[in-house]
Order: C-alpha cells, then structure tokens, then sequence
DNA sequence: ATGTGTGAAGTACTTCACAGCC
DNA sequence: GGCTGTGAAGTACTTCACACAT
C-alpha cells in the first residue's frame, strides 16, 4: 500500500505542511527558552524575533496545530509548550541507534541535545571489532553484527548513519530490515529506501558549496558596482540598496533556534 | 519575443532558485563519480536516478544554467561537472576557519569532503587557551584572539561555527566584524546577522525532531489499520499512553549534559 | 528514435490585510 | 487598543507534456 499519491482525506487537523513541521522545533526552543525565564505569555511579535521567523507565517503555523492563542493577549508559554510538543511526537522516548563511531559519530553520541527532548541513545555501533566494548560518551560500542537485536530489543525506530559513504547504502539497508523507519544520515551519499521509509540527510559539503554560491556571486556584484573588497576590508552595508533584488534574497535567514542551554560539545 | 536580442538570454546567472542551487552540489557529487568511472554521457534520466530527484525537475534545473545537453544524446559528465563547479564558485579556493574545537568541531576538522571540492581549512580556532598550539587533524589550534588576525590574513570569508550555543552569537559578531560573510552555524541557536551575510545552520536535533512527528504519525496510521510492526511493537507499549492530557509534566526539559533533568520542568 | 529544453499547469508555501475577540 | 486567526493574494517551486534538435 501507500503507492503511488499519499492523498490526504481531507481530516482537516491532520495536514500540517511539512515547512511548517520543520519550523516547530525551532519555536519550541524559543519557547523553552521563555519557559526558563518563567514567562508566561508570548505573543507572535515577540516570540516570532525569537525563532528568526516573521509573525504572519508563526501565526499560520500555528494555525495549522489548533486556536491556541488569546486574542488581545498572546500565548501561554506552557501551554505551547506542551501542545508543540505533542504534535511533535516528543512527549514519548525515542531510543535512536548511532551506527559509525568516527569522529562525527562519537561527537553526535556526546552531542548533548540528543539526549535532551525525548531522543535517547539506546546503542552506539560500529563494524571495527577493535571498537567493540569501548565506551563512548559512556555508553559501550557494538558490533555492527548486533545490530538487527538491538533494533529489536529496544525497539528503535530512528537510525542516525555517521559510517563512511562506501558504507552508508548498506547499513540502511539493514536498519530498515530490522525495522527502523525513519533515518538521519551524516554519510554524503544519496541513500534509496523503500516507501513508508523517511530519510533526512545532514551534510556538510553540500552547505559549503551553497555558501560558496552566494559567496562568490556577492563577490560578482561588488566588483560591478566598483567595489573593491578582498574579503578583508570593511564591511559594506548597502542595506537599502538590495531591496527589491531577487538575487541571494534573504534565504537563508532562516534559522536555528535561539538560546537553549546547549549541551556538551565540549570547550 | 522572436530574437533573443533585447531578452535576457537566460544563459546567464540571473537568478537561479534557491532551490535549484541547493541541488546542484548533489548533482555534481553525482557526477563526479560517473567522471571518475570514465563514463562520458549521461541523460537526465539516469544522473536525476543517481542524485535522488526526477528527471523533469533535474532538466528544469540544469536549463537555469544554459543549455549544456545535446538532445537526443544527454549531457557530456565533464563539461557538466565544469560548468556546475564553475557556477557554485568551486574553480576557486575558499578558505574556512572553523571556531569551536570541541568533539564536533574536531570531527569537522577531520572530515575529509573539506579539503576536496575548493574548501580549505585556514584555521582552527578555539577559545580555551590550553587548546592553543595543539593539533587537530594536523592543523594547530589557535586561540580566539588571534580570530581577526587570521580571518585578515587568509582572507577568509566562510566561517564555521562549532561552539556551544552560548557562544555563537558573539563568535558569530567578530567573524563578521572581521570581514566573514558566508556562517554555517552547527550551534543550536538563532543567529543574528547583517544584511548581506548568509547563514546556514546545521541543527541535529531539529533533524530528528522533525523525524519524531512522521514517526509518530506512522505509528498512529498503524495502529488505526491494526498493523503491526515487529520492530516497532516494543516502543509501541509506552507510545500508547500519549493520549493523556497531563500538561504538567513533560520530557521535554531541556539539555542536561547528562545525569539530572529537572523533573519539573521546564525550569 | 531519442532525450533535451521549456511554456503551461499544478502544488506548496508566504505574506497581506483585516475581521473578530479580548 | 492590541493581537490572534484566517481568507485571499502573491510568490516559489514542481511536474506535465510536447515541440524540436540531433
């Protein structure tokens, strides 16, 4: 089943857009953030500067999830809290599976923010048998031939690939096998899974080469303008004078949440 | 319009979507390993299947860029790979500073897809002093004050962020101070920027939260056809008992390195 | 024949602007 | 008066489908 059109009946409540999932996490942050600072209403204005967003759009998104808000007043933060956090799937425990223990992998097991927000570090896994037992940010690396029991055992539903390329394709394979569904992978390669399978890919080659687009077509305009700035001079600040231009427009203003006690990562 | 005379060519870069950009360093990984197999032409039917995308869109892509394939034929991988580095301003160097030495900053340092493709790691920066002088990936740390200094010297325009969050905004000020305009932020928090500087931000736990709501969606879809999952089943116990409306207590605390999260919460 | 390049149609997301409730 | 919630308008991106070059 599910091939082909996922069509969406129609359920009213149930068609959050997916640009909208993906900015929850961030107002959460912000949201948390009030919270510690014992807050007790928001309203849009405000906690839209927070998320790096604009009002309106924080407004729909919101929208999307019920009327939560007070005319005339704002959001209880508490409130929004929770609710953002239900609809987000974080009121329950995730066990996640780390799977290559390089570098990146064992910065992501010490990475506090995982453990924070309902994601748990049920097993990190590796395919050098030298690595095995070794702890990692206090937890023992295993083998990579345990990995269909551990999915089981714990029941894990979410695998984070931080293996080579070459090996990438074929640890997802057996993830998926084992019963996982959903997969974060680190490694630069495009990874096929079947349908029903959701895959995010994080990966840092790809932002560099974005960057260096905008980087070098910024570089471009100066030099049209008659500018003339070796990446080193002063800072030049035609605010007003981009405005209508379609160019590098503000895409990427968007952004990572504000402050949130951060974890580790350490120094 | 007959003549493409007082029309814009289109063969120029005028405002390529920001979408279309984000896919062109797939598009060029994908073709680098056909270069590398000496494979000579491809059709957009096959490099789209390698890159994960539809062909439609993979040819509306490429036609932001110029009319680079021969109909009938495909695309020659070499020129393409030329063309497509050219326009992400990879046929130059960029050097990077990557600020924040901790197990992910290392881990970055380390990673290998760095120095390929234009990048090169200028310098690494780090704010504890007894850092200073260590190496890293063979590059010996330096201490923050040295960050303008550096940033000058090299010409650095591209800057990593891999501090913790409470660190970032400032670290974020004197790059750009310094004459940076190009962040890709590993911190999770919101940075703010001037106008004219570009931010990307690479967040793990905004990645796997937004797997957490699919996931949960999955599983309500599940359950409501009566399916079960073998794999999933053991989470799915405690999945159960979401329903509850108890406000008052949730996992969502915040970050505890490890060790004690405030039970009441947020707070 | 075959596969590109692209208008046109379709879909997703954003922003506007204002009615409605506090 | 202040601020949410939301239709409507606007913009960005995707997909279709086919003319046209080789």
């Amino acid at each position: 089943m599910a091939t082909g059109r996922t069509h969406r009946p129609a359920t009213r409540s149930r068609g959050i857009p997916e640009a909208t999932v993906a900015r929850l996490p961030l107002y959460l942050r912000a949201l948390t953030a009030l919270s510690e600072r014992s807050v007790p209403t928001v309203s849009s204005e405000e906690l839209a500067a927070a998320a790096g967003v604009n009002s309106a759009k924080l407004r729909k998104d919101f929208s999307y999830l019920g009327s939560y808000g007070t005319r005339g007043v704002g959001y209880d933060v508490e409130y929004l809290v929770y609710q953002i956090s239900r609809e987000l799937g974080l009121t329950q425990d995730w066990p996640v599976v780390i799977v290559g223990i390089g570098n990146l992998g064992a910065a992501l097991a010490n990475y506090g923010g995982f453990a924070s927000r309902g994601f748990r570090v049920a097993a990190l896994i590796d395919a050098d048998p030298a690595m095995a037992g070794k702890p990692v940010a206090g937890i023992p690396v295993q083998h990579t031939d345990e990995l269909e029991k551990i999915i089981q055992d714990e029941g894990v539903s979410i695998g984070v690939i931080a293996t080579p390329a070459g090996a990438a394709q074929q640890v997802c394979e057996r993830l998926v096998a084992a019963g996982v569904t959903s997969i974060l992978n680190f490694a630069p390669t495009v990874l096929s899974v079947p349908d029903g399978v959701d895959v995010r890919k994080v990966d840092l080659s790809i932002e560099l080469q974005i960057l260096a687009f905008h980087e070098q077509r910024k570089a471009g305009e100066l030099a049209a303008a008659g500018t003339v700035v070796p990446a080193v001079a002063a800072r030049q600040e035609s605010a007003a004078v981009r405005r209508g231009t379609a160019v590098g427009q503000e895409s990427v203003a968007d952004q990572g949440p504000d402050g949130d006690v951060p974890a580790v990562m350490p120094t």
